[in-house]
DNA sequence: CGGAACCAGTTTTTT
DNA sequence: ACTGGTTCCG
């Protein structure tokens, strides 16, 4: 590859570069649009609200780049987060230069920059180029092996854990000699140590995880001066998008990188960071300025998305937030619906009534426009909301696609397969060979598998090393020693046909077929007719053997496994080639980016959103962040958007009654219109939404707004101290006491058990153990019931 | 070795 | 309520 070649010397950029072609990219751009494209010098600091036009303007700033032959293609480095923006970008800025750019062979993820510079500069930090890149699987059975053999109770100390605190310093750019004292108690007081062995297996296994690409490649140009300064000349200029969502490491490697010249230009904006729970910094954005002084800071805040309504509540919902850096977003659109508002009994009727909705806004009914189902979406706080929908969606027979969801390439099956690929190229892949040499079933159990290990380790060898040794020893008997010889000499042959440069495709088909992987999910075969395809256990079978084929089409395309393997652990997205009409439904972190005519936020209630885990872990900064997903909710929307909330939503198998999210509060009073529950089950509460819609004329004057709103306010661990004092009914709060019987509404009789601040926990007769917000509860009538 | 019984954890997710 | 993982027994 030609971007792996020792740099050439820069030649003088030729003249006639300066005015190519007319530059048609500049044509329908905004002043402040057209102020980011035309200053390429020093650092600028894009700050683009929702709907603003940031990736026209990003492309735009690289074809002028191109178009004007300030830098050649390969001199400009252009980093996004996910792959799916890399290739928008890519397509965009061809678009705009009227042909494909050949040579742009550094836009790309940071993570896909990270493995180009790593492979080129591996041994810098210990590793060979053809390292591999581990996944999440392959971390956490390397992180228990480590956490075993460090005499700690695995059960107590689990690796998801082990593997989020190590991941909490990659992120932060701190190698295990670097973790911080203030960091030592971390798991259990072993973190660091257990990082440091963690590393050290890493390199010998000649691997590195995700964090690694980043990690490394700023342990390489902080220690290696000459390198840096040659990629510092080499990238002329360089641009970030997202720059909202970097982390430590991120912002490190790009401080480094453009600390020569500083043509650096970061797009982002602060009030759609919503990764902090991954180690995003917003303070790289707040700081910008600090790091680069003399920056260019342009705003853009026209939005061309949204209808004024949905902008200004949207606006007001984030204007809660503390520290931004402040942008004022504004359309010339003047028309336009309020963004709706409407309460439902739970979160199933929740549901229908979207459903409902959906089939009207299709039909165009009730004087809306007449929508496809591709223009509508369904954004919810956390996935298992999902379930409602697709419930409700398949009972009417209303298309769908789940957007986000687990990936092609992390099932199951998938790995499986991949691990005998990459058992064929390198035999001596331990976590490859952990992982399948009992799969399929080869009577190969623990004992075997501990046998295989010691002779390994012993011996300092690879673990087919170690089973070789094993064997001819004749140390291991039975069934298992034959068939751990059949594998071994599959794993050789298939690797001849690796070195023989086979078709990778038709290799591919020979491991699969002759590792004998399918059987795990095939029937046995039928006695009477021991010729015929044999049929698959059940439909999850069937579907893990729709998808082995289906890797083996994903091969076509690709050079040979290794290239494909590559792309694998790289570029995880599946790319659906879906082209029907089908409500999209998706977390609102999946929506980033995305923007539909139609929109429905369901689900808004306090501690599911803001979800109380946010608030619990990191407090204010949680609530703010949740805050922040809830302005990206509202910004998706072009024309009409529904926020809706549950008074019961079951919560982890138990009802909770529900309150209506304090966001729904923020929301601007005058752009937002209470719709009354068009559903059967016509509580007091909805009752009073009922109300509230017949005197819309009041609009939040009405009793409904006036009862969703206190119940909004009725909760708020981070509001402000003097504000809850005031809204919450006291009388509620403390009439009860532990012990004490009540009743509610739902559930029925019931004891209390305990009481924390306006949440009591009951044991209910009938309905069992739930958490219920004082406000549902009354006391019992027949007080001389009391159990003591 | 494999199935049943038990138990903990349960937001968001890219690369 | 549900899942995935582990343990315990036949």
């Amino acid at each position: 590859m030609s971007e792996f070649e020792d740099f050439p010397d820069r030649v003088p950029l030729s003249q006639q570069a300066l005015s190519a072609r007319p530059a048609t990219y500049f044509e329908g751009l905004n002043a402040p649009q057209k102020e980011a494209v035309e200053t390429l010098q020093g650092p600028v600091l894009m700050l683009a609200g929702a709907g603003t036009g940031k990736t026209k303007a990003l492309t735009a700033r690289i074809a002028h780049l191109l178009n004007t032959g300030t830098a050649r293609p390969n001199e400009v480095l252009a980093v996004t987060f996910t792959n799916k923006a890399a290739r928008e970008m890519k397509q965009r800025i061809a678009g705009l230069l009227g042909q494909t750019i050949e040579g742009m062979p550094w836009l790309g993820t940071f993570h896909s920059v990270g493995v180009k510079l790593l492979r080129r500069h591996a041994e810098l930090v210990g590793l060979k180029t053809n390292f591999t890149i581990l996944d999440t699987d392959d971390q956490l059975r390397l992180m228990k092996q480590l956490i075993v053999a460090a005499g700690i109770d695995e059960k107590r100390w689990p690796a998801r854990h082990l593997a989020n605190v190590i991941d909490g310093w990659k992120n932060r750019a701190l190698t295990p000699e670097k973790v911080p004292a203030a960091d030592h108690g971390a798991f259990n007081h072993r973190g660091a140590e257990l990082y440091g062995r963690y590393q050290d297996r890493l390199k010998t296994l000649n691997a590195c995880d995700f964090g690694d690409l980043l990690l490394h490649v700023v342990t390489i140009f902080q220690e290696n001066e000459d390198v840096l300064e040659k990629y510092q000349r080499w990238f002329r200029y360089i641009l970030v998008d997202e720059y909202q969502d970097t982390n430590v490491a991120q912002y490190l490697w790009l401080r480094l990188l453009a600390g020569g010249h500083k043509n650096i230009c970061c797009v982002g904006d602060d009030d759609q960071s919503i990764y902090g729970w991954r180690g995003a910094e917003v303070g790289n954005i707040l700081r910008f300025e600090k790091d680069f002084p003399g920056a260019k800071v342009i705003r853009l805040e026209q939005n061309y998305r949204s209808t004024p309504h949905i902008l200004r509540a949207a606006s007001s919902v984030i204007s809660a937030n503390t520290g931004r850096l402040g942008k004022t977003l504004f359309t010339e659109e003047t028309e336009g619906e309020k963004v709706h508002l409407i309460s439902h009994w739970d979160g199933e009727e929740e549901a229908r009534w979207i459903g409902e909705e959906i089939e009207a806004l299709q039909r165009g009914t009730r004087g809306m426009t007449p929508r496809g189902l591709n223009d509508i979406a369904i954004l919810v706080r956390a996935s298992h909301q999902m379930r409602a929908f697709e419930d409700r969606f398949l009972s009417i027979g209303l298309p769908y696609r789940v957007i986000g969801g687990p990936r092609f390439y992390e099932r199951m099956e998938i790995r499986d397969a991949m691990a005998y690929f990459r058992l064929a190229i390198s035999r001596d892949d331990d976590l490859a060979f952990e992982r399948i040499y009992n799969k399929p079933k080869r009577g190969l159990g623990d004992k075997a598998f501990q046998k295989i290990q010691m002779a390994a380790r012993s011996n300092g060898v690879s673990l087919y090393e170690g089973s070789r040794l094993l064997l001819s020893a004749g140390e291991l008997g039975g069934k298992g020693a034959k068939e751990l010889q059949k594998l071994l000499d599959g794993l050789d042959r298939w690797h001849m046909m690796v070195l023989d440069e086979r078709d990778h495709i038709e290799l591919a088909q020979v491991i699969i077929d002759e590792s004998e992987y399918p059987e795990m999910y095939l029937l046995p075969p039928d006695p009477d007719a021991p010729d015929r395809p044999r049929k698959a256990r059940d439909v999850e079978a069937a579907g893990r053997l729709e998808n082995l084929k289906e890797l083996i089409e994903a091969l076509e395309g690709f050079e040979n496994l290794q290239g494909f393997l590559e792309h694998v652990s790289l570029v995880m997205d599946n790319a659906s080639d879906d082209v029907d009409e089908k409500v999209s439904i998706m977390t609102l972190h999946a929506a980033k980016g995305l923007e539909f005519p139609a929109v429905f936020l369901p689900g808004w209630e306090d501690g599911l959103f803001p979800s109380q885990r946010a608030m619990d872990e990191s407090g204010l900064k949680g609530l703010e962040e949740e805050r922040r997903l809830a302005y990206v909710g509202l910004t998706r929307a072009e024309e009409y958007v529904v926020v809706s909330f549950a008074q019961n939503r079951l919560v982890f198998g138990s009802w909770q009654s529900q309150m209506a999210s304090r966001f729904i509060d923020e929301m601007d009073r005058d752009a937002v219109e209470v719709l009354g529950a068009a559903g059967s089950h016509a509580t007091p509460e909805v009752q009073s939404d009922l109300d509230a819609r017949a005197s819309r004329a009041d609009g939040y004057n009405s009793p409904g707004w006036k009862r969703l709103q206190s119940k909004a306010n009725h909760r708020g661990m981070s509001q402000p101290r003097e504000a809850r004092n005031t809204v919450i009914d006291l009388e509620a709060v403390s009439a009860f006491t532990t012990g004490e019987r009540v009743f509610h509404d739902k559930f029925g009789y019931g004891t209390i058990t305990a009481i924390e601040g306006d949440k009591l926990d009951i044991s209910f007769e009938k309905a069992g153990f739930k958490k219920v917000v004082a406000k549902f509860v009354k006391a019992a009538e027949a007080a001389d019931d009391v159990p003591f």
